[in-house]
DNA sequence: CGGTAAAGTCATCATTTGACTACTTCTTTA
DNA sequence: TAAAGAAGTAGTCAAATGATGACTTTACCG
């Protein structure tokens, strides 16, 4: 365990702390929303002091719009490099995976979570690069904007009924079964 | 503007006020959500004196459990009673009219709101009674109920990306031309 | 009328919350 | 090892919030 020149091994880590705030806000964030996690709340579950928060993000509100910005990887990549054809089920990995991971970062999740204008402008700027843009270059034929922004509406409508509603069916279908169905739906749009 | 005896013309009256609380929580609720709504606000929304809010449903909690129970009229008389065929086109007219609706009560718009347990239990079974159950009846073939839940997920999706967070596409797209992306991909699962 | 109950108002309480500051403790380094 | 600065703590303030109860106004009925 020897933590080696670049990682002194600190009892005090302003790093960890930071980052620390950061995972305790993008999970209670995803849960409870915004404006119903207080700063003591998200202090508590990274187990750190309340103060700290302003110590090292200067507001609530930089806190949470760091949180968004920087939680998931974003699936950049994989849309610009996956083959047309694979890219229903990929993305649908990313999202059935979302809930399971820990962090409950996901764009899936996040989403749900924004009635913060802030949150909700980075949430759409995500979005957009995502699908209106890169997406949207590898469609061929009209409105390649608005297919490639439907492919997102179903993941993010499939990510809401799965992890924040609970619907019978879609809590319980298995990455297979669902898997197939997205692979019809989505199949006309990227046609 | 003879009121006639059924509706004697009181300035005070006490029916009219609680609809006016509930038209009022519905609407901040769903641009605001529930924490980021405080019973003043619903008050002062409603034109009404914020203690009334207690008087007529006794706590925050009620009002916005009541306002989400009761706020649209649920889609189930359209789901059963609609054709296959045009189920698509009249259950997107519906989204899209969510938000040029005053109301803002519709499920798409509410369903973001929800970071509230109580609120969230409502919005499932209302999803669950719509999808799940009656248009899962109409539908032949496996998964019934599945496929059923991901019509739901399409139109829960769209309504998010245009009306909450607003993407560029989403938010501009006509009825006509998102009507026929949207029988598109639904086409599959109620085959 | 005049009394009564419903409808509505007002002031206020106890908490919570975002934010800040003064203070203590640890860690590094000269 | 002692100085200095970084990391962390504790306490507190002002505003906002859910909730309550005492009070006032209005409408109706005998």
């Amino acid at each position: 365990m020897d933590a080696g020149p670049t990682t002194p091994p600190r009892r005090r880590d302003a790093a960890a702390t930071r980052a620390a705030l950061l995972n305790a806000a993008r999970t209670l964030m995803s849960q409870r929303g915004v404006e119903g996690t207080s700063t003591r709340d998200v202090a508590a579950e990274a187990g750190v002091n309340q103060a700290l928060v302003y110590r090292y993000f200067g507001s609530k509100e930089k806190l949470f719009a760091e949180a968004a910005a920087t939680g998931a990887d974003s699936p950049d990549d994989l849309i610009t490099n996956t083959p047309l054809a694979d890219l229903p089920r990929v993305l649908l990995d990313r999202i059935l995976l979302a809930a399971e991971a820990a962090e409950a970062a996901e764009l899936s999740t996040l989403v749900t979570a924004t009635n913060d204008e802030h949150v909700r402008a980075i949430m759409r700027e995500r979005i957009e690069t995502a699908f209106s843009t890169l997406l949207a270059a590898r469609l061929d034929g009209p409105d390649a904007e608005l297919r490639a922004e439907l492919v997102g509406a179903i993941l993010v409508g499939i990510g809401f009924l799965r992890h924040k509603i609970g619907t019978r069916a879609m809590s319980t279908a298995d990455r297979e079964t669902l898997g197939v169905y997205v692979d019809r739906m989505v199949a006309p749009l990227l046609g």
